[in-house]
RNA sequence: GGGCCUGUAGCUCAGUUGGUUAGAGCAGAGCGCUCAUAACGCUUUGGUCGUAGGUUCGAGUCCUACCGGGCCUACCA
């Protein structure tokens, strides 16, 4: 047994998250968690909402509420979508908790300790009308070197180059439209990263393990141009963890808060502290997991995001990490393996939050159940590069893997032995020859399964599962237990026996994957036995002659092209 | 502009350090079965591996150029 600790990248609280978010970091990130407790691991698997920063406030104000009542609330609703889904967080918590505030000023604190920590001033664009200092890309202009009018203050749409909001010609604020903006002098936090760079660097060329996209990214920003850049951590915002060294007040920087992608990444570590906290456990709780010094020497950490996620987690929070635990007797848990995900389209197009395009989170849970949507997600996850999603594909993938080859598998053989044994695992028979070569070839495919859960490959995970429960299908016709019926009924008990344990199998197999099917074919089988099947052969025989069990509703339905056709249409404007 | 990823059957994708006739699922075709959600099983059609060169006894795999798709490029998160 092993502990492990996993985290998904945490979802910003400004709206709902679509599909193409749901794959990228918190379905795999799931899948991995329910697979290691399966095993009988110890995992510790945290979640949250990242609900700093610029989009939150302006997303607050035009819902006409206070930026904590609106991040309260969006919480809740994205908990509950996140519950929807099943995703099994040990906690989802919330950035903004004063768990975090704390530990985002303490490493703070000990990166100023520790010299890592630089104060700059610098010049930013100051809006009077909106009261507030403006983030690069909150301005727009013309563009001085193409003449397009929306240019964004970091980077014009059109020609692609890279502007400062100074260079643009007719200045205005995207939020007020004011035009009034002037420029201000304002001091900084910097996270000395340029510091850690060589340090970094041999970290992430020892992990020659990790996904290509992983370290091709970490590798781009550790060596281009000038390498490695020291980064604001500080920002001239309201809402968001106020500047502290520790628990003492930071000269020059009042009024200021953390920069979101300062303290985002520590929330994983404060989730912790807070259902720690909530469970009235003191802090070597919490501490077993985050500090090698405090007991976390056995953990084994593993991050899941999206690829637009990695810069931030490759180098931006493990420069926060090493830092801390430079010339200190703290040393901070730091992440042992990153999966990271391509995007996922939408019929021939990207998802789009703004823009209202693809299926969002709380959409998918109103027209279908969630297995549905874990199931094609998983085993379409974009790995190796980004992947589509079309309805056409989604209602034939479904139709096909969970109505046809699971669904009816399990249909056919309970309603068989009803017919002709009743609702109990018939007795009499020995398992033969066919018996014994299915055993030999579900032990090898389920310890080919193992192989690639353990190793995070989501779509050929996937892929071996279904052949699992193909397994069953081709035992079944080749084995014919309706006509065994008829000449060798004793036999047919036999074949039947082992079929219906098969559920049983397959339900722990699959749970990863389809939790609700998993445990609506338990309840079935009436058994509450999910132990591994570590021993095949065991695990056929887990369900006794005379074990009663009921012919469970129908598993999966169809989608039919009635369905397909409305949604297709529903999902492909604007949301309303 | 620079960097990285990617292009394999109608569709979605596998193809280990270069090594016989390039694989799987779906879709299509044929056959079988009748327990089952018109489900299942078996067989089968289908690819000059983006294009053009090169290295090699041998290239889907390595190199170069080009074409197409995607991402990143540091103040959105």
């Amino acid at each position: 047994m092993s502990r492990i600790l996993i985290t998904s990248a945490i979802p910003y609280i400004n709206g709902i998250k679509h599909l193409g978010n749901l794959v990228g970091s918190q379905l795999p990130a799931d899948l991995f968690a329910r697979y290691m407790r399966a095993r009988g691991n110890e995992v510790m698997f945290i979640c949250a909402t990242d609900e700093h920063g610029t989009p939150a406030e302006l997303a607050a104000a035009k819902a006409g509420k206070p930026v904590d009542e609106f991040c309260a609330e969006m919480h809740k609703v994205q908990a509950d979508i996140a519950q929807g889904f099943r995703l099994s967080f040990d906690h989802f918590g919330r950035s903004s908790s004063p768990q975090n505030q704390k530990l985002t000023q303490y490493f703070a604190g000990k990166l100023a300790e520790n010299g890592f920590i630089k104060e700059v001033v610098e010049e930013q664009v100051y809006s009077p009308t909106d009261g507030r200092f403006l983030p690069d890309r909150y301005i727009e202009g013309t563009c001085p070197n193409c003449g397009y009018d929306s240019a964004r203050g970091d980077q014009c749409d059109n020609c692609t180059k890279q502007l400062n909001p100074t260079d643009l010609i007719n200045p205005y604020s995207t939020e007020s439209g004011a035009t009034d903006l002037e420029v201000r002098e304002t001091k900084h936090l910097h996270l000395r990263q340029s510091a850690l760079k060589d340090e970094l660097d041999a970290w992430i060329n020892s992990k020659t393990d990790w996904p290509v996209l992983t370290t091709s990214i970490a590798k781009k920003w550790l060596h281009d141009g000038d390498g490695l850049q020291d980064r604001g951590i500080t920002r001239d915002l309201k809402w968001g963890v106020p500047v502290k060294k520790g628990t003492e007040d930071w000269p020059g920087m009042e009024g200021k808060v953390f920069y979101v992608w300062f303290d985002a990444p520590i929330e994983y570590i404060a989730a912790t502290k807070e259902l720690t906290d909530a469970r009235g456990e003191d802090d070597t709780a919490w501490q077993s997991w985050w500090r090698e010094d405090k007991g976390a020497k056995d953990v084994t950490y593993y991050q899941f995001m999206g690829k637009d996620n990695v810069p931030f987690h490759t180098l931006s929070f493990p420069a926060t990490i090493k830092g801390a635990n430079q010339n200190s007797d703290e040393k901070w848990k730091l992440v042992d393996y990153i999966k990271s995900f391509n995007y996922l389209n939408y019929d021939g197009g990207q998802f789009s939050t703004s823009r209202g395009r693809g299926v969002f989170m709380d959409q998918a849970l109103e027209i279908l159940p969630s297995d549905y949507w874990r199931w094609w997600l998983l085993s379409h996850a974009p790995e190796s590069s980004d992947s589509e999603f079309t309805w056409e594909n989604f209602q034939a993938d479904v139709n096909k893997d969970l109505a046809d080859v699971l669904g009816n598998f399990v249909s056919r053989i309970t309603k068989f032995c009803r017919s002709k044994f009743g609702e109990e695992v018939p007795a009499g028979g020995i398992y033969g020859e066919a018996e014994q070569s299915l055993i030999a070839e579900l032990t090898k495919r389920i310890r080919a399964y193992e192989t690639h859960m353990q190793a995070m490959e989501v779509r050929k995970s996937a892929s071996e599962l279904r052949a699992i429960w193909v397994a069953g299908n081709e035992y079944l016709q080749s084995a014919a237990p309706w006509s065994t019926f008829k000449t060798d009924p004793e036999a047919a008990a036999a074949q039947v026996r082992i079929a219906l344990n098969l559920i049983r199998l397959y339900a722990v197999l699959s749970a990863p994957f389809i939790p609700d099917a998993s445990s609506s074919l338990m309840e079935a089988m009436k058994t509450g036995d999910t132990s591994w099947p570590d021993d095949v052969e065991a695990a056929l025989n887990a369900l006794p002659a005379g074990h009663a069990f009921s012919v469970p509703e129908v598993l999966f339905a169809k989608i039919s092209d009635e369905n397909r056709e409305e949604w297709q249409e529903r999902f492909a404007g604007v949301r309303d």
